[in-house]
DNA sequence: CACTATCAAATTGAATTCAATCTGAGGCAA
DNA sequence: TTGCCTCAGATTGAATTCAATTTGATAGTG
C-alpha cells in the first residue's frame, strides 16, 4: 500500500549504523592507515571527547578491535594499538598466503570478463609503473589487483577473513621495499596470474598465489633479520 | 557443616578475564554446542539477569560476537543467533579448507615426537571407533586429531582464525554423517595424514588436508542439495 | 643514591539511568 | 472479515554515575 513517503531527512537522523560500528570502522582506518601507531595507548574518555560520543560505544568498539587483534586491552590499564612482533607478521603473511591461495581458486572458476578486463588494464598500469619506477602507482595497482580477485571469489566470510589480516599487516606498515629485480619478478609472477585466470585455471593459480606470498615473505624475512626496527613508542598517541 | 562466610567463590572473587570476555566466551560455548539454536533471539535483559551481571558487559560480548558472525545484530530490533544458509555453509568450508591446509603444512615441519604419537593413538582410536561403529567416539577422536595438527603448526593467529570459522560450522551443527563407505574413506585419508606428518613432506600434506575437507564439502553439498533443512525458529530462545 | 612504601589523581570496569525505537494488541473504517 | 492506524509496553541504544584498579609522584629508609 503506497503511503506518503515518510521524510528522510539523511542527516538529521541519527545514522543507520550503530555508534559501536561507526567508531570501530574510523578507529581500523587509523590503525591501519598509520595515524595511530603500533603500540599507541587509547584513552577511552579523550577518543570519546574527540568523537562526540560517551565511553559506552567506544568501549564496545575496542572490545571488536581486540577481538580482531588490532588492539590489545589490558584488564585496567588501557588499550593499545596492538604491536605486532616479527613472528606475528610472519604467522599473518602465511595465513593471507592460504587465504589469497583460495581465492584465487575461486575467482578463477567464477570471475567475470569485465573484472578480467580490469585486471589486464591494472596489469598495464603496474607495467607502466615498473618503467617510471613509481612504486606508489605499483602498490596501488598491485592492491587493486588482489582486491579484483577477492572479489571474484565471491565468498564473503573468505572476504572478511582476509580483510581482517590484511588490515593487521597494513597497521604494521610493513613495506615490501622492492628491489628492482624483486619487482621485475613480482611483474612476472603477476603475468602468470592473469593467463591462469583467462585460462580458468583454478589450482594452479591458488599454488602460484601461494607461492607469490611466500616469496614476499621470503623477502620480508631476509630483510627483518638484519635490521630489527620498532616503532619510536608513544608516537600517534592519542595524548 | 559450616555456614560459607562469602559468597560461592565463583561469582565472588573478581576473576581474572574481564566480563565481557567470560560472557563472549560462556554465549559462544552455548552456540557452538547448540544450546541456543540459530535464529534464536537474545534479549539482554533476560541473559544479563541470568549471569547477574547488567546488561553494559553483556553488549560488548554481543558486539564481538556478532564480528565473529555468531550473532545477527539488527539495529534496534534485538541480537539473534546467526543461522547461515547454505551458501554460508559452503564458503566457511572452503575457508577451513585453506586453513587446514596451512596447518597441515606447518605442522609437517614442526610437529613433535610427542604430538605425532598423540595422532597415531587417536588413529587407532579412530579405528577401533570403526570397528564398533561408534560414530560419535568417531568424530571426537577426528577433531583431537586436527587440534593437535592446528597447534603444531605454532601459528596462534592460524589457530585464532580457524577456530572462529570452526566455531561458525559446530553452530550450524553441521553433522558429516558418514555412509559406511564415507567413513573408511576417510579412515585411508587420515592414514596418509599421519604418514605425510611423519615424512614431515609439507607440501604434499596441505593438498591432502585440503582435498580432504573438499571431500567433506562434496558430501556436505551432495546430502543438502536434497533436503532443504532449517532449524525450527524460537527453539532454545531465552525467552 | 637506590629502593620501597604510600596515597591521591587518573583511568578503566560495570551498573544504573534516561532516551529512542520497535513490536504487537486492540480499535476502527471500508 | 480484512486491513490499517494508533499507542502503550517492551526492548534496545547511549549517557551518566558509581566503584575498583592502576599509575605516578613523593617521601621515607637503608
Amino acid at each position: 500500500m503506497r503511503h506518503e513517503a515518510k521524510r528522510t531527512p539523511t542527516d538529521a537522523v541519527p545514522s543507520r549504523t550503530s555508534m559501536h560500528e561507526r567508531l570501530a570502522d574510523e578507529l581500523r582506518e587509523m590503525i591501519v592507515d598509520g595515524r595511530l601507531a603500533p603500540g599507541a595507548r587509547i584513552n577511552e574518555a579523550e577518543v570519546a571527547e574527540r568523537f562526540s560520543v560517551s565511553r559506552t560505544p567506544l568501549r564496545e568498539a575496542l572490545k571488536v578491535l581486540a577481538a580482531e587483534g588490532m588492539v590489545e586491552l589490558r584488564p585496567h590499564s588501557g588499550a593499545r594499538v596492538a604491536s605486532l612482533t616479527t613472528a606475528d607478521l610472519v604467522d599473518a603473511f602465511r595465513v593471507i598466503g592460504a587465504l589469497e591461495g583460495l581465492a584465487g581458486e575461486l575467482a578463477a572458476q567464477r570471475i567475470t570478463e569485465d573484472e578480467l578486463d580490469e585486471v589486464r588494464h591494472l596489469q598495464d598500469e603496474m607495467n607502466e609503473a615498473f618503467a617510471t619506477n613509481d612504486l606508489a602507482r605499483y602498490f596501488h595497482a598491485n592492491q587493486a589487483t588482489h582486491d579484483i580477485i577477492l572479489t571474484a571469489a565471491r565468498n564473503p566470510l573468505l572476504q572478511k577473513q582476509y580483510r581482517s589480516v590484511s588490515g593487521l599487516l597494513a597497521a604494521a606498515r610493513f613495506r615490501a621495499n622492492l628491489s628492482r629485480e624483486r619487482w621485475a619478478h613480482a611483474l612476472k609472477e603477476h603475468e602468470v596470474i592473469l593467463a591462469l585466470l583467462e585460462l580458468r585455471q583454478s589450482a594452479q593459480l591458488g599454488d602460484v598465489l601461494r607461492a607469490h606470498l611466500n616469496n614476499k615473505l621470503e623477502s620480508l624475512v631476509r630483510r627483518t633479520e638484519a635490521s630489527t626496527e620498532n616503532a619510536p613508542p608513544g608516537k600517534g598517541d592519542f595524548r
